[in-house]
RNA sequence: CGCGGGGUAGAGCAGUCUGGUAGCUCGUCGGGCUCAUAACCCGGAGGUCGUGUGGUUCAAAUCCCGCCCCCGCAA
């Protein structure tokens, strides 16, 4: 079948890289516009871009895919089907039409739960067991379509949101050449989803990443795996905010209050309590400096046992 | 020309404003102590302070200029 494929991250790239593979034809990559993404006002192209770029493919961008001109261009590729993956703009009911089959998209979660932009990262928060990718009609309503495949796989519960994404991005490339190839022979199954288990996250803001002590340590270490890489979990010290990459759960200290420091050497830990049990704190990252262990940050920036954060 | 921070021993940092002996916490090597140690004590090695053998100066990690690399914000 002729391909149009949409989508932007990294995730995005496998399944284009899969349906490249397959017997099927990639008329045309759709992408974000590139976006200054690094510093000094440098428009860096997104991964999906770079990919296709470097395999000859045609790209296309538009700053809004539901104008007359964006559907005309699409319109004009002439071809049977559209493949959204985190492409990142939301379709018109004319675009869904546009083509033979219609659109359909690879989601990152086991829909009818985790509709919405970042249901990786919600899965890790509420700390899922299980994650994993669906395949659906696209339908007006956002991640409401009818599910063609879908397939999960367990996580060991250590894994962040990255890591998460790069285990599915392969798993949503198997999927998407076997619905094509389904559909192209007619032997698709449209499962409507089951409305009564629909759940729907919003998508992170970077004042998300804010830690609350409060909570307890096994949900604070789900906490940061899904904030993690982006928007980033993080806390206020005297050297200012510091990112949270990666922490374990250790027993508490009775007697201590959520949010003290109940241990900080670099030879032993940098433990926080919280309100049921603590965080070990493993990976972190202060202002202006890389990504380090605990033990390097603590060397050179000591914080006092009992400290409040 | 978006805004800002940084590059000092193997690691993490201080010192730079107010130029004048290269410092801290570790690691490492050697020795000692202890039933024992992610403990303690003694001693040593290790740095052209990112770079230009750039400018100012009697003197530059420190002040001025160019370049490279890294990080945060914003988007």
């Amino acid at each position: 079948m002729k391909v149009i494929y949409l989508g932007t991250p990294a995730f995005a790239v496998k399944p284009l890289e899969a349906i490249l593979n397959s017997p099927n034809e990639v008329a045309a990559v759709i992408t974000q516009p590139d976006k200054p993404n690094a510093r000094g006002n440098k428009a860096l192209p997104c991964a999906v871009k770079a990919y296709a770029v470097e395999k000859g493919l045609r790209v296309l961008q538009f700053g809004r895919i539901r104008d007359a001109a964006a559907v005309d261009t699409i319109r004009s590729l002439n071809a049977d089907i559209m493949v959204t993956c985190a492409y990142g703009q939301i379709l018109s009911q004319e675009i869904l039409e546009l083509t033979r089959y219609g659109v359909i998209n690879i989601h990152a979660s086991l829909l009818p739960k985790y509709r919405g932009s970042s249901p990786v990262q919600w899965a890790l928060i509420n700390g899922e067991k299980e994650v994993g990718v669906t395949i659906m009609q696209t339908a007006y309503e956002v991640d409401s379509g009818d599910i063609i495949l879908q397939e999960s796989i367990s996580l060991d519960g250590n894994e962040n949101a990255e890591e998460t994404l790069n285990k599915l991005s392969p798993l949503g490339a198997r999927l998407i050449v076997k619905a094509l190839d389904l559909i192209e022979s007619g032997k698709a199954v449209f499962l409507p989803q089951e409305k009564d288990n629909v759940t729907h996250f919003p998508m992170l803001k970077k004042a998300d990443g804010k830690m609350d002590f409060n909570k307890t340590a096994i949900e604070l270490k789900n906490f940061i795996r899904g904030m993690n890489p982006w928007p980033g979990a993080y806390t206020q010290t005297k050297y200012g905010i510091l990112k949270i990459k990666s922490a374990e759960v250790v027993e508490g200290k009775s007697g201590a209050v959520s949010g003290e420091v109940i241990l900080s050497n670099p030879k032993q830990g940098f433990v926080i309590q919280c309100a049921e049990g603590a965080i070990s704190l493993l990976c972190v990252q202060g202002e202006n400096a890389k990504e380090m262990s605990f033990a390097d940050f603590l060397r050179g920036k000591p914080i006092d046992t009992g400290t409040a954060l």
